[in-house]
RNA sequence: CGGAACGUGGCGCAGUCUGGUAGCGCACUUGACUGGGGGUCAAGUGGUCGGAGGUUCAAAUCCUCUCGUUCCGACCA
């Protein structure tokens, strides 16, 4: 490739629209441009980066016996009705009309597609297992598109689905899918973690999650620094605390006028938020219930809603509070209580602390549970926090964000039965087919790659997933000894096969610099006056900013050694 | 869907409050100089100011509607 004929349109400002920082450099490299609200177009170099993240997780997934195929992204709305799918799936779903009146729908996700494949096509237990997977662009009519290619509407999946004889069988696909994806994601050089996933709406199925850890992330992860544990906060277990060693002091009622917040109390009694509970009331369905947890804390909601086994909670306001309980907002507490109580397990180990006297400008002092009040209903309720215990190994907990890469779900028969899609067994019986789906979002790994690589000068591509492994920059266009060696370089590169990009537009140094550091290629060859004096040849790496001079012979082998280590 | 902001040449922006011949930087074209971290000078190209309607002698500017984009939230996973 020469970068006068490319297109590689680079910007030197960034486009206003972009917040996030893959979304800048790839606007600012001239990988992507946008279209219309969260649908871009790839140029060359987008293309050929996402291409490498293609040709990666397809070698992974034919070398774990899956098989290619591609369906059509167009379906029928019919086949949607069969899994009741086109009336719960939502606006995202993007529903037309043909000429001839059908409905239709643009696939988000190919779940009744392949069942509705797979139940004309596989009639025996012979047949399995089986595992089929494509890469295909997928359209989901967000809500609200952002963040470039992390989430957009119109974006490249692969997704495979696997289909067994039974549990057994689909856990062991499974299993070979969760150390697949994990090769995959090392291969790409990105930092990950598996983490266990919420399987809440389908009942005794399990799930993972794939999350690149970045900045950006749309998920909060809490992941340990001494050992491999890491959890959507939502689910990260807070470690039972040890019960405090406190002689019982007397209760006792304070007047605290016009203290409500758990700062101001802090501040009237001069103690701190950490030996004072909050009693916080939540609407849970049709009841109303209050949760204690310690001043300092919060309330992990999703936990919560665990806990009642309901599907929403929210947070009363000051009105329905004194309604339910007959107290105002700030002097609530759990003594002589009338409403249900849940005890976050860390307040259950606490004593003597200050709680609401359920008066108005009253609080109490030395309040302990189970003599104050009964300890009816304890549970992890509050939310992990930095420095919390690790639940695995008990080392120190840090938050992170998490961008979601890749999900795999034990879907068990919830579709294959819906649709009808059966085989038959040795005993010559109709029985379900077990499946599981696996998939992987392939552009937003390339957002993510860069999320997790950059700095101010640009994209740092991993070797892996770069558009090219190799630019060279011919800085003496109007020079003719140095253009003859940039041009031989060249050649001679392209000749091993090394993936090369020559710079031979008529453009000064500097800009040549910048271009090749915002986008982000792995290795730098400089032909330009140093040539000319020493005969020598500059190689500069794009991670670390190392430089080497060596001479031209040594190149080829140079570079090679490089790459290898790929 | 609720809240907020923005829309002026390819990109980034000023001008809008206070109506009066559309501007700046970058990019682009031509020429000269220059040539190892986005260079200098000169001369140029390119915009019916998102669209429609209205007020006015006069609208980028005021009013109404509309389309688009972005941010926060909700939703979804």
């Amino acid at each position: 490739m020469r970068y006068s004929q490319i297109l590689l349109p680079t910007l030197k400002e960034t486009p206003a629209e972009a917040e996030v920082v893959s979304h800048r450099l790839l606007l600012r490299a001239g990988y992507i441009r946008k279209l219309t609200a969260g649908v871009y177009s790839y140029l060359p170099f987008g293309l050929a980066a996402l291409r490498k993240v293609e040709q990666i997780v397809r070698e992974e997934m034919n070398r774990a016996g899956a098989q290619e195929i591609l369906m059509p992204m167009v379906q029928p709305a019919d086949l949607w009705r069969e899994t009741g799918r086109y009336e719960k799936y939502g606006p995202e779903l993007l529903r037309f009309k043909d000429r001839h009146d059908r409905e239709s729908c643009l696939g988000p996700t190919h779940e009744e597609v392949i069942t509705d494949l797979v139940r004309k096509n596989v009639h025996s237990y012979r047949d399995m297992p089986l595992n089929l997977y494509q890469v295909q662009t997928k359209f989901r009519d967000e809500i609200r598109p952002r963040f470039g290619l992390m989430r957009g509407r119109e974006f490249v999946m692969k997704d495979a689905y696997s289909f067994d004889v039974d549990d057994e069988a689909a856990s062991k696909s499974y299993q070979v899918m969760y150390e697949t994806y994990q090769r995959i994601f090392e291969r790409c050089g990105l930092e990950f973690r598996a983490v266990e996933a919420d399987s809440g709406t389908i009942g005794g199925s399990f799930s993972h999650e794939f999350m690149v850890l970045a900045e950006t992330g749309e998920d909060t992860l809490a992941i340990c620094n001494d050992c491999e544990y890491a959890a959507n906060v939502e689910k990260a277990e807070v470690v039972l605390p040890s019960p405090v060693d406190e002689e019982a002091a007397e209760l006792e009622k304070i007047e605290t006028p016009g203290k409500r917040k758990v700062n101001t109390v802090c501040e009237f009694m001069g103690i701190k938020a950490d030996e004072l509970v909050k009693t916080l009331v939540y609407l849970a369905g049709d009841e109303t219930v209050a949760v204690l947890v310690r001043g300092d804390r919060e309330v992990e909601e999703v936990k919560l809603k665990n806990q009642l086994g309901v599907a929403e909670v929210i947070m009363a306001d000051d009105k329905q509070v004194y309604d339910a309980t007959g107290v105002p907002t700030g002097y609530l507490g759990p003594v002589d209580l009338s409403i249900r109580l849940l005890v976050d397990r860390e307040v259950a180990a606490m004593r003597n602390f200050v709680v609401g006297a359920n008066e108005k400008n009253f609080h109490m002092i030395n309040v302990n549970p189970g003599r104050d009040f009964e300890l009816a209903e304890v549970a992890d309720l509050r939310c992990i926090e930095t420095d919390d215990p690790c639940p695995e190994c008990g080392g120190t907990i840090r938050m992170t964000e998490g961008i979601e890469v890749g999900h795999i779900f034990k879907l068990g028969t919830v579709y294959s039965q819906d649709m009808n899609a059966v085989y038959q067994d040795h005993d010559g019986k109709d029985k379900t087919i077990v499946m599981g789906c696996y998939g992987i979002g392939v552009s937003r790994i390339v957002a993510a790659a860069i999320e997790q690589n950059h700095d101010e000068n640009g994209i740092i591509f991993p070797k892996q997933l770069a558009p090219c492994q190799v630019i060279i920059l011919n800085l003496g266009t109007n020079d003719k000894t140095i253009t003859a060696e940039a041009e031989r370089l060249y050649a001679e590169l392209q000749n091993r096969g090394i993936e090369v990009l020559l710079d031979d537009r008529d453009e000064r140094p500097g800009s040549k610099f910048k271009d090749a550091d915002l986008i982000g290629i792995p290795l730098r060859l400089t032909v330009g006056k140093r040539f000319v004096k020493d005969s020598v040849i500059e190689i500069r790496h794009r991670a670390d900013g190392r430089v080497e001079e060596i001479v031209p012979e040594q190149v080829v082998d140079t570079l090679l050694a490089e790459l290898s280590s790929i």
